[in-house]
DNA sequence: TTGAGATAGATTGGATCCATGATCGGATCC
DNA sequence: GGATCCGATCATGGATCCAATCTATCTCAA
């Protein structure tokens, strides 16, 4: 296993029909523009593509580890009602990973990187003052993952990214109502004051308290749209 | 998606053969049968065990995102060698998940999840006594798990499971050296002592020891088989 | 009209076939 | 003698084919 095998690592998984299948239908899934409960069927995803079953499979395969679809042979592909239980341990994970990394960023985060972090704060902000819900979607995402890679563990973003659709499900579905916007911008400032302080307890406090937010709109989503929870 | 369908959820996963491909090929990597740098080839994996490439495939996929192996198109796949830096973020997310369900199991364990994680120190007791490494194996994957799953997250336990694969290869390395076991068992008798005393402060620290003792072999494994390691 | 039974259709799981591309070895030319 | 070019071989990625089986519908009889 030389260096020019080693170098070419990664593009099996970087240009790939699968790769961009999963990547789609996790969207479309997260989006809930594939509805919870909806049936899927790998011809019928697989002809629109046009691709043929085999990177589709691949990709309801992945999407079953993250309990984002139920497959049931013989019988069809389903996209998972949403689950309470799965929502919480979605919160479970990125509560640990996180709050376990942003410990160690505190500690050992460099001056490129607090650049890089409060640059993405004035975005935020630029966001908010245009109501930009999605554009504030993806600069939260970045930011989260900035925090995670100066950790040194990267893979505590690769992971909660991944544990994390039956979240932003939720949250996606709830999205419209953009009045918890600025007071995301706000707990970002307090979280990256933290970080900047070197203040591995308050970083954590901090980041703990602003994921926790994201559960409160759970409840609200319910009442609308009962037919997309699984009954406890 | 009415009750039928929901009661045969997972039976795609239970007895499928790329399941079963999956599991075996990951036994053999982590044992190091299939030792580190190996070259796999689909076709020669898939005749022995009597199957076709595609449940391999599958498997493999699988074992990509486990970064127990790496796949590169039109040249080979290989056993990935073993990164100090995979190993570091092993150790990292599992420490992240266990420690924080161990606080959970400390505040909600009932009598009967005390009771089964006592019957397992005793085994764990006999094996050590017999000198019996491998049935201290599953023990300790067993109290782990028993432990993760008291805390009302079993997802901390299959995802714990699941990145565990470098830290179980560089263990099982080095288990022909088995004078840790009774210290382990210590350390376990610990962990449920304070876990029945539902201190969650005491039990995660005493879990986060005993974690990080399954580091300290690395170095020994590395000077003796350098070729198995990542140059850094 | 209603019920049971058979049959047709559709689904995923697994096996096989083809396309693309990378490596390696031998033949050939300088 | 050595470098170079070309083709055979083999790798994974994607497409297609077959098998097993579950659902739904249609038919026929009571």
């Amino acid at each position: 296993m030389d260096e020019r095998i080693l170098n070419r690592i990664g593009r099996s998984a970087a240009g790939n029909v699968g790769e961009r299948v999963y990547a789609t239908l996790r969207e479309s899934i997260v989006t809930a523009e594939l509805e919870p409960g909806r049936r899927l069927s790998e011809n019928e995803l697989a002809e629109p593509l046009g691709v043929s079953r085999t990177p589709v499979r691949e990709a309801l395969a992945r999407l079953r580890e993250d309990r984002l679809v139920a497959i049931v042979p013989q019988l069809g592909t389903f996209v998972t009602l949403i689950s309470p239980a799965a929502v919480a341990d979605a919160a479970f994970v990125r509560e640990a990973l996180e709050c376990k990394a942003v410990r160690l960023t505190a500690e050992r985060i460099d001056a490129a990187g607090l650049e890089e972090l409060a640059a993405n704060i004035v975005a935020q902000e630029r966001a908010e003052a245009d109501r930009d819900a999605e554009s504030f979607d993806l600069l939260d995402e970045s930011f989260h993952r900035t925090i995670c890679i100066h950790s040194g563990h990267e893979i505590a973003w690769s992971l909660s990214r991944r544990a994390n659709g039956h979240l932003d499900r939720v949250r996606r579905l709830s999205l419209p109502d953009n009045r918890y916007l600025s007071e995301m911008v706000s707990e970002h400032r307090n979280l990256l004051a933290a970080i900047a302080n070197g203040d591995a307890d308050e970083a954590e406090a901090s980041l703990r308290e602003h994921l926790r937010m994201v559960l409160s709109s759970i409840d609200d989503i319910r009442a609308a749209k009962p037919e997309y929870f699984e009954q406890e």
